[in-house]
Formats: C-alpha cells, structure tokens, sequence
RNA sequence: GGACAGCUGGCCGAGUGGUCGAAGGCGCACGCCUGGAACGCGUGUGUGGGGCAACCCACCUAGGGUUCGAAUCCCUAGCUGUCCA
C-alpha cells in the first residue's frame, strides 16, 4: 500500500512515480480528491462524537448533583441521530479510498528503467558461459522421453493441463535440489521455515495479492487460498507485530509448493513444465530495517547467482523495467538461466525489495529510536525447482538424450 | 461433533456500567548510585488518525446490539485451553 501521508505531501512527484508504472493521471486524481474528502468527513464526525462525549460525562455529575437530566437527555437523543449520520459518510468515504488504493502498486525506485515489457529490461551481467554443442541441443520436453524424468500425460490425466509427474531420477532430483538449495541458503544465514500452504484473505492482502489478482488464485471451499509463492506465509508471519530491533534481520528460507491458475498466461509457455500450475520452489524472505534493505537485497541477489553457479548452469542478471516489475515490488533483479534447447535465457528467479510497500499493508515495525517504523520486506526465489530442471536437462544433455548430472548433487542423491 | 472456560498494552496480569487508555509487574529508555557493573532508587514508556498547537477521535480478539455512557451487559464469529463423544 503507498504511502497516502506522503502522497499528500508529494502530491505531483508519488504522481508521477506511480504513472511510470501504468497508473493514470486521472486515479491518482480521483485518489487525492477521496484522501480530502474522507478527512473531511472524518474530522466531522469525529467533532459530533466529542460533543456526545461531553454530555455524556454530564450524566455522571447530574447524577451525583441530583440534577434533573431529561432535559439533558433531550439534546444527546438530538445529537445521536447527527453521530450516525456523520458516521455513516465517514464509513462510505473509507470504503471508497480503501477499495482504490488496495489497487494502486508500490512506487518504482528512481533508477528502475522505464520499459513497456520484458523486452525493455536491463541486462546487468551474464555469469558462466554457455557451451556449445556439436548438435542441435534438444527442449527439456524432448529429454523428458528419452530420460523418462518427467511424464506430462499423465499428469494431465489425473489433473489437467499444465500439470505433469516426476519420475524415479526425475522426482529424486527434485528433492535433492530441494535439500541442496536449503541447506546452501541456511549456510548464507537464511534460517530454514516450514509453512502452512493455505493461507487466509487477509495474509494475502498483506503481500499485495489481493484484492487485485484474485483470478489467478486458487481457493478451498471455505475461503482458504494455495499459496501462489512462500513469500505470502513468510512474510506474514510478522503480520501486525512490533519486533524487537535487536532480532532484524529476519532471513529465512522456506521450501513450499505453488500454485497458480495462470489465468494471464492462455497460450504461453504450453510445453514442458516451465510453467506449471503446481510447482515447488525454495524462496528467500527478509524482513529487514529500512536503511539495511539495499544491502540485504544484493546478498539475496548473490545467493541464487552462486547457487546458480554452483550447479553450473550459465545465467545472466537483469533489472526489470517498469513494464514487468510486479504490482508490490519497488526494484525488482530477474535471474535467467540459459536454455541451450530453447536457445534464450528464461527466469528461475525473481528478487524483489518492496521496501514498506507490504509492511504497511501486513503491519510489521519494529521500534527503531522510540518510533515504531515500517520495516522494509525483500523476496526471492532460490530458486524455482521445475525450472532449475529444465536447465539441468538442457544445459547437461548428450547427444544420445540421457542427462549428466550437476558434481554438487551427487552427494544428495548417493552418488 | 458436544459441553465448559478464556482472549486486556512489547510481554505477564488487575479491572463487572460513568475522568479506565486502562492498577501492578516484567521488559525497555534515561538519570542517580559505582572505579566499572549487578543490585537498589527515581523518572519516563501502547497503537493508529486529525490539528501549527492546546487538544480531539478511535482501539481492551473481530463484527453487531443494549445504554445518555461499555474493557465491563447481550448476540454472532474466530482463536486458545480443558473435558466428553
């Protein structure tokens, strides 16, 4: 949620920020005018209410006085029915700001690109290079045969479409990448967390996910959502507490399945086990004080490049532009791994810093110089299991479709 | 699934209709004491919003209700605990 104090006061600059990121002159208008208007009605209401008081410790003196009180009663009655009223315009004014600024995404930091899409990012730097091959390196789908890892058919079978199944050293694979990944991001002091992966409304509205892409979640018959990444449970552990200074950073690291209905995505991305509708992904959440975010952010970043590196799968880093950078993020680094199959890079990671954006929406402060003040909250993965897979098969392919697999892993699968 | 009990500030805990935003304690901050500390003593210390300020409003799990007035009474929901099935 943005910052409706500094709005106010930074009226033309939030304004502008916030237009780089597609939302119109026209709501941020609509915005200032419903702020103005809900103070008003506040402040009325709230002078209604401080004469209601008033007479009504009146009541207490009268009473010890032996005054007569009916005449007393006569002008509350009169007031009560001006208190409801008032009330009522407040509660409107309220409900019509709230509904509009649940909407409005976090403001971009001042050196995030400007860019309509995933085209108009920024490359940072490549990391490993990829090798070549003497043949027409295969998709990941191809490798799914001949190595019997990954079987889509039945997936859908039992499921439906973007759903596949793991088999033998396909499914021990994703374990073992599972354990390799927790325990290499517990050694970069990220404290291992398991998590419900049914979350409620409200955690959901604290990591900015709702109310505006409700389509694209999954929810139980009573009104529990499937968490679409582990940052929604992480993060809102700390909902609405003041934590004690002395215990930020909090950085952890959590292994959860995902799930996305993928509403956006007709079409995309069809083949293969890119992108999925469950999937498990080992995440990074750091909760963090405002002026250590940026440093925690580049530690986040290098976590999932070394863990990239570790496994020797060539990637690159990019900075999203405004057009791609999500609803709650205000700086936003992509890790792309390098698909030989697919000839191109493809995200595995995304890390994210959203400063106060989602400690003001979830309540987590910290009391930092006698004021309780909104923490800053990073994300990312590290990595996106399915798709480290991928990369795995592709990157380490022989021209016979079996798969070599990564030097670090052998020990996690008694190699 | 049924019965009962509870839910109060960073934490613990008192408070059963009228200066209660809430005693007391812990914790924390500052000061005194000390060579330095601990102990002890003193002072301060909830959150959010509005106002230049005085000050005003809201908040005792949440949402409703009764009342001039609710932490306190009533209803509903959630959660926690205990017992029963």
């Amino acid at each position: 949620m943005i910052d409706l104090k500094l709005l106010q006061k930074e009226f033309d600059h939030v304004s502008a920020q916030l237009q780089r990121k597609g939302v119109t002159a026209e709501t941020m208008s609509v915005i200032k005018e419903k702020n103005e208007a809900l103070k008003k009605a506040k402040a009325s209401f709230e002078a209604a209410q401080a004469d209601q008081n008033a007479m009504s410790k009146l009541f207490g003196v009268y009473k010890r006085e032996g005054k007569d009180i009916a005449e007393l009663k006569a002008k509350v009655d009169a007031n009560k029915v001006i208190v409801s009223e008032r009330q009522e315009a407040q509660r409107q004014a309220e409900e019509a700001l709230t509904s509009l600024i649940m909407a409005v995404p976090n403001i971009p930091d001042a050196n995030v690109p400007d860019g309509a899409g995933e085209e108009e990012n920024v490359e940072i730097k490549k990391v490993l290079t990829p090798k070549t091959f003497s043949y027409t390196p295969k998709e990941h789908w191809e490798l799914a045969e001949t190595t019997g890892w990954i079987d889509f058919e039945r997936g859908v079978k039992i499921a439906k479409s973007r759903f596949s199944v793991a088999f033998d050293m396909g499914a021990r694979l994703e374990r073992a990448l599972i354990n390799f990944m927790l325990d290499f991001n517990r050694e970069r002091g990220f404290m291992e967390v398991s998590v419900p992966q049914l979350v409620n409304r409200k955690a959901l509205e604290g990591t900015g996910q709702l109310p505006k892409f409700e389509e694209d979640l999954y929810v139980t018959t009573d009104g529990m959502y499937l968490i679409p990444t582990a940052e929604v449970p992480l993060t809102n552990l700390y909902q609405d507490e003041i934590i004690p200074e002395k215990e930020l950073p909090i950085k952890m690291t959590g292994y959860t399945s995902c799930f996305r209905k993928e509403a956006g995505a007709a079409g995309r991305d069809t083949r293969g086990i890119i992108r999925q509708h469950q999937f498990h992904k080992v995440e990074l959440v750091t909760i963090s004080k405002p002026d250590e975010s940026d440093a925690i952010f580049e530690e986040m970043v290098s976590c999932a490049s070394d863990l990239l590196t570790a496994l020797e799968l060539p990637h690159r880093l990019v900075t999203l532009c405004t057009g791609d950078l999500g609803f709650s993020a205000a700086y936003t680094v992509d890790l792309e791994v390098w698909l030989p199959g697919q000839n191109t890079y493809r995200e595995i990671s995304s890390v994210s810093n959203t400063r106060d954006f989602q400690a003001r929406r979830a309540k987590i402060r910290s009391k930092i110089e006698k004021k309780n003040t909104l923490l800053h909250t990073l994300n990312g993965s590290s990595l996106a299991v399915g798709r480290t897979i991928v990369a795995i098969m592709e990157n380490n392919q022989n021209e016979d479709g079996t798969v070599n697999i990564p030097e670090v892993l052998k020990p996690y699968l008694g190699l």
